[in-house]
DNA sequence: TATGAATGAGTTTTCATTCAT
DNA sequence: AATGAATGAAAACTCATTCAT
């Protein structure tokens, strides 16, 4: 009975229009997240901004956390795809190879931020979608870990480890440093010096420091 | 508007009772964040596990975020002890120190999970709060640093650098390596192998690297 | 975080349903404010007394105050509508008008009891909400300032005084000799009495007194 | 066992300086609620500001309604002693008298203020409290309308009366016009300007034009 | 009398998820 | 597939009042 026909988003019926519109949901909950990143979007904006409404958005995850799974698995594969391109060529100097991940880290905030969130986010996930999730990851970063063996000449076994350290070296450097506004501004005091160093400058510190000692005989 | 008083558990009128009331508050906080540590425990549950009623605990912290604030700052003081009590040897070896610092974050996990919130937390505190929150950290870091050039022949400003490095690493690592309970269970194929070392060996290889490379000529 | 779903009440999706439950709500909030004047009633029972969740509530309203802002500009345009009625007729008797309106006001008490509660309402409406709001009672108050000078041949601007005065004894009276029941029972004795007189008489007695003095020559 | 005395205020234990107590909390929450309006006080600020622990307040009303009771009665003697003082001359203009009662309400917004919430407030009145307060009431009224009668000549029993709708025409034009400070900036647009009138101005033309009406023959 | 710690019912509001249409 | 109304379980926090000290 109903008379007027309210407004329906272009349906979604062949595979290629259901990918898209995937994508928008994971880019509204992207872009959402990069502008307030203590807590994750609710799934009422996210719909909003994705200009769906609240329930379609279930229709392509089954659970708010599933999305944020997925931007983070996204995350991953770009990092390492940034790692093979960039072990890809001739011989890379290890400089150069710190110095464009820490640029890509740089240019892509919500990578360490939704990383900062992972344990949080893991925890709705059913099993299987918890499976596949770690699975992906795990795959993603053992080749990886073959990719800077057979660069730095690193014994099997060690890119891995390696990966994994600089890794998390990176991830507790951002959580360190990456304070939002509000927080800025209490810390421009003198007094917080020492706490506010500048996060590339930093990183790109720590990491020669740390694959230093990791690649020392 | 009519309250029936139900029994009173004790009443804390010295400071000595106040104290500790305090501080089981704090404590049964603590608890129930370790047992899961994915979001802050509801005031309610902290009440309910302190004996208390919910509006007690707002006469001794005046926000929830204020509960874990006290939290985070007393597992700071505790690590800082104990590299205060560690440098204070003689002549500490570098691996001493680091048993000794590894075997406490094993043995506090909740250190490293509270660590985890604190971007999360530090957002609702109040102006006044963060600051008094992250000049105590930073005094805290800053004497660290010191008695770590002291102990290790670092030039003037290296120690907090240092100190910072390795936290950081900790810190990755700690996120990286602990899997809250279901996790584990999906985790136990041997597919996940590679993202499933033990935590404190792969903790006391990359710090032992990490401290190489940055005290390296 | 699961959620049962229990049975629905009926799903309002076309404008014609909603504006339906809008309406109910209203009606709750009205009705449980009549029997106790002196608090507006919780969220919690309206959306009880409505039969809909209370989170159903806020698909209507984004406030509990905006409820009550409603309710007020319902009773407003009511009472206008009731002068336009009675000053649309040919010419209507000063007489008549007191009894219309005097029984309208008496019939309705939740106008004058709602009206007792503005002040402490408009409070916490946004400041769009309540600009909203005074415009719609402005706008109401000129129109009917306007039809009262015609019918009764004031000079411009005069029905918007007289009409505020009249609503402003009327306010007053209504406050003054409402009672909530258990008061009632405290005010049978008889030395009450002076306090104690017929509403109804009082009222048009006031202002008998007041619009003849108002329109002397 | 306490070892530390808490600082206690000098106790009170003659009937003055209870007294002398009694209206420092009342002074508290007149000032208080002359702050802020739109609500009672909480006693815990009330406390506070009378600088005595809240459950000191509780030794000298059994109610926070109490409180109010007490503010309010004194509010009605007050203008009643201003009635009697102004109708004590020998032969008083009924101008002057109007000047000088709109002069007090002016220079005292907390009687117009705590009397738009009379209502809410004598409602967690015992019977008993209840029950004083309003023969106190009763009787004031009924001594000013005596003292009414014989300065205007009125017949008896319409002092009363005339003084029961001036008080409430007062009282409904306080309420229509006392505008909060947040209003005050929305109402401050020209379209506002029918119900942002001077309120003396207001006050002394609709108690004119009322009085008029009452005492015309 | 004075104190203030303790109480706990009660408040408003949010939000992931479901499901009739 | 898409919609968005409906749900109701949380959540944080307030505050009048009591009562041991």
């Amino acid at each position: 009975m109903e008379h007027e026909s309210r407004p329906i988003r272009t349906r979604a019926n062949d595979d290629v229009d259901k990918a898209a519109r995937r994508e928008d949901i994971l880019e509204a909950a992207r872009s959402l997240f990069l502008q307030d990143s203590r807590q994750l979007p609710s799934v009422a904006r996210i719909a909003e901004k994705a200009r769906l409404a609240k329930g379609t958005v279930y229709t392509y995850f089954t659970t708010k956390e599933e999305i944020f799974a997925a931007l983070l698995a996204d995350s991953l594969d770009a990092v390492l795809a940034l790692l093979a391109q960039g072990l890809g060529g001739a011989q890379p100097s290890l400089d150069t190879l710190i110095e464009a991940f820490v640029s890509y880290i740089e240019a892509h905030p919500e990578v360490s931020r939704l990383d900062a969130m992972a344990y949080q986010l893991e925890r709705n996930l059913s099993p299987e979608a918890m499976h596949t999730h770690k699975l992906r990851a795990t795959m993603g970063l053992v080749a990886g870990g073959g990719l800077l063996e057979a660069a730095l000449g690193l014994p099997a076994g060690r890119g891995v480890k390696v990966l994994s350290r600089i890794y998390a070296l990176t991830r507790g450097l951002w959580q360190w440093l990456d304070y939002p506004p509000e927080m800025r501004e209490v810390l421009s005091e003198p007094v917080f010096a020492p706490i506010r160093p500048d996060f590339r400058e930093e990183l790109v510190e720590a990491l020669n420091e740390y694959v230093r000692g990791a690649t020392a005989p």
